[in-house]
DNA sequence: TTTCGGGCGATTGTCGACATTATTGAGGAT
DNA sequence: ATCCTCAATAATGTCGACAATCGCCCGAAA
């Protein structure tokens, strides 16, 4: 019994993480319309709660609510993922500034496992596990940081674009200078240079935005989505 | 009749606005509770309507919404406020930097226009009327760097904060050199320096942090909260 | 065939009622 | 006087019902 999934009626905050991690996850399709009638039966909840869920999500830019018209997953025109992508990159480079003077020793020994451990999955082409401990990476330097702000700003950004994260690591032999920008961060941190973190994390996200503008220059919609 | 004030009753989403704006205009003090009931009643508004305004305000980080307990006004710490501070820092600054390549010469010719009225107040002490130019040579510049996502983010983020805001005015003879930074900003886009923008800025914001450091270290809550 | 208009099903918007939950205050025991 | 208990009150949380609105389909006219 770890978690109370369905057997009881979700109270009013969990519908509003249930369906949150529903969109981000990738469980509903962009544009698709949420029937607040139709979710409120599936989680067996009542409309008041998903309709409070849905006005959240909708401040927070995952879902658009029209009036009268309902609410939709909104799909981020891909002008505003390249945005988003160059305010991430300001930010992580501000955190990577002041992760410098206050990362651990341990955060910092964490991070060269890490990245042991990505040269492997580079070695045995594993894109994938490249990707999860990619993020790791990142959160275990938001963390050092500890600016919550500004994480929790990154955070609501990740979660928006994070369907167009995919689209970068398709490029082919991206990975093998994407793990050396990483090492470069990670020397600077270890370093306690703070400047030379900032740049090297900016360095770094720009030459991930160059690979989105490519991905999205390069083939418009290789298997991409549209509704059902 | 330019706006419909109160004759009618105001839409769901006028509540919101309402709200919002009475928040920041500081017409609700902090920690204060906001009861629906009252709201409506003083709205003409139903309570759905209100409450569903209080759950974006809260999303929002303007009011804390807590369960069975209501909405209060968000309260907003001293150290969160710094924090703020600093990722404006950070987010203007790659405003700047995109401004400076791509301001207009009308934009470039009114912020100069903006510069000049400054100077004035500051030769008359008029520190309120100098606070409102501030307001309008960041917003210029904000628009000219022709950013929607950050510019949101920044905007989201100078709501919160406005609060503090008031307490960077104190300072005596800090005017002088806000000016000065001000027409460094400037002196760096017009030259079309898109580095030097961005460092100009970084630093005009840094000194109002440590302004504002100056005021909370300094006296503190020396007389509570805003005008009535 | 195309276009326009009306009706119909589906869905949202809003209200009122009621259950649930905190908070307050009075009264009594120690 | 202090603390505890418990009722009274006020406010929130949730539900169901109904009105308002939208999108769609179908049928009639040009």
């Amino acid at each position: 019994m770890s978690v109370k999934t369905s057997v009881n009626p979700p109270a009013t905050g969990d519908v509003y993480h249930i369906l949150r991690e529903s969109i981000v996850d990738g469980q509903f399709h962009p544009n698709e319309r949420l029937v607040e009638a139709s979710i409120a039966a599936k989680l067996g909840a009542g409309r008041t709660a998903v309709r409070a869920a849905l006005v959240r999500l909708d401040q927070e830019g995952l879902v658009i609510l029209e009036p009268n018209r309902g609410a939709r997953v909104r799909l981020i025109p891909e002008a505003e993922a390249l945005e988003i992508e160059e305010v991430r990159a300001t930010l992580e480079g501000m955190l990577a500034l002041r992760a410098a003077t206050r990362a651990s020793a341990e955060t910092l020994n964490e991070l060269e496992l890490v990245l042991v451990e990505m040269r492997r999955r580079v070695d045995e082409n594993d894109a994938l596990g490249y990707s999860e401990l990619n993020a790791r990476f990142h959160q275990l330097i938001w963390a050092a940081a500890n600016h919550p702000t500004a994480s929790r700003l990154v955070g609501g950004l990740k979660s928006q674009s994070i369907r167009f994260q995919y689209k970068t690591i398709l490029r082919p032999a991206r990975t093998e200078s994407s793990l050396r920008e990483h090492e470069a961060i990670f020397a600077a941190l270890k370093a306690r240079n703070a400047e030379a973190a900032e740049t090297a994390m900016r360095d770094h996200l720009a030459a991930v935005l160059d690979t989105l503008r490519w991905a999205m220059e390069g083939h418009r919609n290789p298997s991409g989505w549209l509704p059902a």
